[in-house]
DNA sequence: TTAGTATATTCGATCTATCGAATATACGCA
DNA sequence: TGCGTATATTCGATAGATCGAATATACTAA
């Protein structure tokens, strides 16, 4: 069961795990929107943020209703915006080492 | 930056997103440990162990410190273990859908 | 120096994630 | 019905993660 527990964490983890699911949880943050307003206000192709959405919804991180054409995004708890908020305080905490990590982020995109 | 930002909140969940990686954070809550201690503990591979190691260490979210012939282990900041410990609510909070969803892994499990 | 113990790294195989392009589905309106 | 718009799914290519086996390194003690 301990283990279970761990996996279903990771798994959390995992959906979190990518640069444009933050962004989505982060325009979420102060409400839904629809799947188009995402789109267009991260700038990515509309396939890509719909397998995301679809990540996102298969962990039941986030919740969804059609009206019409379109389909509205939720956040199903709030808490995991606590979590991002958490994970800035701790940027901020370990600035020195995080600047060096960006920098190395920043750098294996450039060789790529 | 803030897309930078973004990357580095995707990186540590990253690393945070493995089982094993979560164990590990989970047995060193308490304190240091050697890595000897640590494979015991969670009965893995030595190398195996090592590989995760390493993989929290690149995102500095272990210290370590070699004495003699061992390598101690320690959490460089409990900001995250208060972020499993939201994580373990968030887990009670949506305890039917984890239900669910640890049984599809458990499923998933057993096709494998 | 040699042997033994603790830990780290490298290698190759396998599995998983990510992307854009193409296509499918679902709905609203003429 | 047929067309346009919004969203989802499938496919194939590429990149990244994970594992155990083998090997390397670092330290201790004889």
């Amino acid at each position: 069961m301990q283990n279970l527990l761990r996996e279903y964490k990771a798994d959390i983890f995992q959906s979190l795990a990518h640069p444009t699911r933050i962004a989505i949880l982060e325009a979420l943050r102060d409400g839904e929107m629809a799947a188009g307003a995402i789109q267009e206000q991260l700038g990515i192709e509309q396939a890509n943020l719909s397998q995301h959405l679809a990540i996102l919804r298969s962990r039941q991180i986030v919740a969804h209703r059609k009206e019409g054409n379109q389909v509205f995004y939720s956040l199903r708890n709030p808490v995991l915006v606590e979590v991002l908020d958490i994970m800035r305080r701790y940027f901020q905490a370990h600035l020195s080492e995080a600047r060096q990590m960006l920098g190395e982020i920043a750098a294996e995109a450039r060789t790529r």
